[in-house]
RNA sequence: GCCCCCGUAGCUCAGCUGGAUAGAGCGUCGGACUUCUAAUCCGAGGGUCGCAGGUUCGAAUCCUGCCGGGGGCGCCA
């Protein structure tokens, strides 16, 4: 039995009740089923007595009192799910769940396996996550690694509702950043002074110095620029992988403008009619997309903007068969969304088709200031840098744990100093703490529960232990919404709250050598489902889920 | 001026496609280790959900206006 199943019984039986009284239409929308504020409200708790109330021209409480005897006639009785049925409030429906009910729902629980996620969605898209493509001209900083951790989330949670998805990375190693970016190490590499507006940081030196290692003359700009380029690249995958984060697709723009996707995209645009030329620049009309003021395309000196190749681009994913493109933009870049999606809408697209995810900015604080972090001066925080501080579980999880739209203050004196105190341990620790008890379960003889019979134990169910196994069912629910809204911050806050809940469990119920087998088989199934349930949640995070700390 | 994000406990923030007495972590204060990991747990204190209207059975949540903070508004990328 799939865990979902107690839950859907619940939702159908409210469902059905409704519909009983509205002579078989269904409600719409579907009546809610939530965990009430407060444990004595019961269960779960149902708001279709009020979504009912109008159209059925009763008052609320009425609607409920009858549908409380519809409930009772199918949870109740032999179906024994229910203990009884009350009525709150302004008309909220609760429902008081039997003991039998918690034991089919831990057997379902235990059954299921390692596969405690949602269903797949009915409606499978092939996804393409465009993900840090950070200017390959620096070391990646912190912002990057937001960028990273929150793009890889987004993708493992895409895939865990059944998306087809992929990760990529665009490399900007096209137009005239590469060439300051050429012009530094150059400068660099011969004593000199650097250009106005060149690469400040000491990386750039140590670039200088393999690049003239290698025998590249630094009077070549073109061979500086490629090699320079190249050994940044090599650096940002190398510290996205000790991130835990591995790209598909490392997608060049330059392969894009040598193989004549840029012109091609371009005469598309011309034939469509939406371009025209304006003081010797040539203009794409986004303003009949939406967009607040028409884009140039190519400059009046006959170079192309940084829009075009990026137009030229999303087409290509399109081209490649993605039904869905998301790009995870800084928030310097949101600015630049409008343009972009009016352009793929003037390349005849379906606009739709497109979602930019803004993220805003993190901020590394040290001794209550705000390090700087512009790559031209040189003075960030450097992703490595961080990790080698805090590590990669902390350091992913304090850039997860906030809604991506709101900026984030990594105070690293805190972080360093308080790391027994942290969140990310929190969860861990309870998973770690599972580990122990199962490992001392195996060591006293007891056998792992891969099932539990559901009419074994006939000792009643603390209160700890049915607050644990409500919040298991929930993981689904959980996932799918933060998949649905893009908001893995949300798997940090149910991570959290399995974590306390088996923590309080842990302090209710002896486990190993408790009052009765079956008692014990349950508990340690309960454990089980426990531990895979974070160890799910905390992987759809890129956080590892320790057997020991 | 226009666009985007934010404004909720001392601090940092959840909750925002409407539900009951608005939550968590940190910090403060007071308790709990002869018991499966005390990196834990229990308790206390802490709130005009920026302000004012509106929508309705019901608003932190939706709408309008205003105030405050951040970011963006280039023939840069």
């Amino acid at each position: 039995m799939p865990p979902t199943d107690s839950i859907a019984e619940l939702q159908g039986a409210v469902e059905d009740a409704a519909k009983a009284l509205r002579d078989g239409e269904p409600t719409e929308p579907a009546p809610t089923l939530d965990r009430p504020p407060k444990p004595d409200l019961g269960d779960y708790s149902s708001n279709a007595a009020m979504l009912l109330a109008g159209s059925l021209g009763d008052n609320p409480r009425a609607v409920a009192e009858r549908l409380r005897g519809e409930l009772e006639g199918r949870l109740g009785g032999a179906a024994g799910s229910l203990d009884r049925v009350e009525v709150a409030g302004p008309g909220f429906v609760n429902l008081f769940l039997s003991d039998a009910w918690y034991r089919r729902a831990l057997a379902g629980l235990v059954a299921a396996g390692e596969d405690l996620g949602p269903a797949p969605t009915a409606t499978p898209e092939r996804i393409l996550v465009e993900f840090v493509s950070a200017n390959p001209t620096g070391p990646l900083h912190v912002g990057g690694g937001r960028g990273a951790a929150y793009g890889d989330a987004v993708v493992r949670l895409l895939s865990a509702i059944g998306h087809e998805v992929e990760r990529e990375y665009y490399i900007n190693d096209a137009g005239s950043q590469v060439t300051n970016f050429a012009a530094s190490i150059s400068a660099r590499m011969q004593g000199e002074e650097l250009p106005e507006n060149g690469y400040q940081g000491e990386y750039v030196v140590e670039l200088g110095k393999e690049i003239a290692a290698a025998g590249i003359d630094p009077g070549d700009l073109e061979a500086v620029g490629d090699r320079g380029i190249e050994l940044m690249i090599g650096q940002v995958r190398a510290t996205l992988s000790r991130f835990g984060v591995e790209m598909d697709t490392w997608f060049s723009e330059r392969s894009l403008v040598e193989r004549g996707d840029v012109d091609s995209s371009l005469a598309k645009l011309d034939a469509s009619g939406h371009t025209y030329r304006h003081e010797g620049a040539l203009w794409l009309r986004t303003t009949e997309f939406g967009d607040d003021k028409d884009r140039v395309l190519i400059r009046s000196d006959g170079e192309p903007t940084y829009l075009m190749p990026d137009i030229a681009y999303h087409w290509d994913k399109l081209e490649r068969g993605f039904g869905r493109l998301v790009d995870v933009l800084g928030a310097d870049h949101h600015g630049y969304v409008a343009r972009l999606r009016a352009s793929i809408e003037a390349l005849g697209a379906d606009p739709g088709s497109f979602e930019a995810l803004i993220m805003s900015l993190v901020h590394i604080v040290e001794d209550g200031q705000r390090a700087q972090m512009s790559k031209r001066r040189g003075d960030f925080v450097s992703l490595d840098d961080l990790i080698d501080d805090i590590g990669v579980d902390a350091a992913r999880w304090f850039m997860l744990w906030r809604s991506h739209e709101t900026t984030v203050d990594i105070d690293l004196a805190l972080a360093r100093k308080q790391a027994s105190d942290n969140p990310v341990y929190y969860v861990q620790y309870a998973h770690a703490r599972i580990a122990s008890i199962l490992r001392k379960a195996a060591e006293e003889g007891s056998e792992m529960p891969e099932s539990v019979d559901a009419v074994e134990r006939s000792e009643p169910l603390a209160v700890s232990e049915k607050a644990l196994i409500k919040r298991l069912l929930e993981f689904p629910h959980e996932v799918h919404e933060a998949a649905a809204r893009r908001a893995p911050h949300r798997i940090c806050a149910y991570s959290t709250a399995v974590a306390a809940d088996f923590h309080a469990f842990y302090r209710d119920c002896q486990v190993v050598g408790a009052e009765g087998e079956a008692v014990e088989r349950s508990r340690l199934a309960l454990c089980l489902a426990t531990k895979r349930t974070i160890a799910g949640a905390l992987g759809l995070l890129g956080i590892s889920a320790p057997e020991r700390m």
